[in-house]
DNA sequence: GCCCAGGTGGGTA
DNA sequence: TACCCACATGGG
């Protein structure tokens, strides 16, 4: 491990990690983040994390009230509590405990294990997908509603999927595009814009 | 004090 | 299918 091959190959790990972080904590910050402030979720991951808590085998090896104690800044804490419980489960049970197993599945498959779990929606099940599975899916959260609403840009049916469709039928199909385009949104929806939207500060006020 | 935040599931008409 | 409502904390 000290030859300059395994420098290079550790490298690149934590690059990726740095970039990512670890797949467990996008996952659980996904289920944590429904409904709620970003800066809350912040502090029930270091609360799992400082409790040993922030991986699969950690949440299962915590009873439910004791996991809901850990992730209470957060926000429906006995109700998030249990969907995480929900997603180790589901883990256990369709993929034997394997994380990489179950994020390297058939992408039509591993959705709809996913929202056949108590807890993860649409947006929660593709956040997944997205993030710690990188794979070609676009996130359709409030921003993006929000956003391309006042665009004028908005989906031709006001559902999940309508606007799903909208920028799957539209764009180049990338998970990284897909993947910095959301990310872009939701920096964009946290700016400026929320109070004052499309004002002068605002990148897409003349659009 | 009041309002809201990157949702979801269950119940009712 | 289309609404309601519960779930709950922390920050502006």
């Amino acid at each position: 491990m000290s030859n300059a091959r395994g420098k290079r190959l550790l490298d690149v790990y934590h690059r990726l990690y740095a970039a990512y972080g670890p797949q467990h904590e996008i996952i659980a910050g996904a289920i944590l983040t429904q409904s709620a402030a970003w800066s809350n979720v912040e502090q029930a991951l270091g609360k799992l994390k400082a409790a040993g808590a922030l991986s699969p085998e950690g949440i299962a090896g915590l009873p439910e009230s004791e996991l809901a104690h850990l992730v209470r800044p957060s926000g429906y804490y006995n109700a998030k509590a249990r969907k995480l419980k929900a997603f180790v489960r589901l883990l256990d049970r369709d993929f034997g405990g394997d994380l990489e197993a179950m994020l390297g599945s058939p992408i039509d498959e591993l959705r709809e294990a996913l929202l056949s779990t108590h807890g993860i929606g649409p947006e929660t099940a593709d956040s997944i997908l997205l993030y710690a599975a990188g794979r070609p899916v676009f996130v359709i959260d409030a921003y993006t509603r929000r956003t391309f609403s006042r665009l004028g840009s908005a989906a031709e049916r006001d559902t999940y999927e309508g606007w799903q469709r909208l920028f799957a039928e539209s764009l180049p199909f990338s998970a990284p595009l897909f993947n910095e385009y959301h990310a872009l949104i939701v920096r964009h929806g946290k700016d400026v814009c929320r109070k004052r939207p499309l004002c002068g500060e605002c990148p897409l006020a003349a659009s």
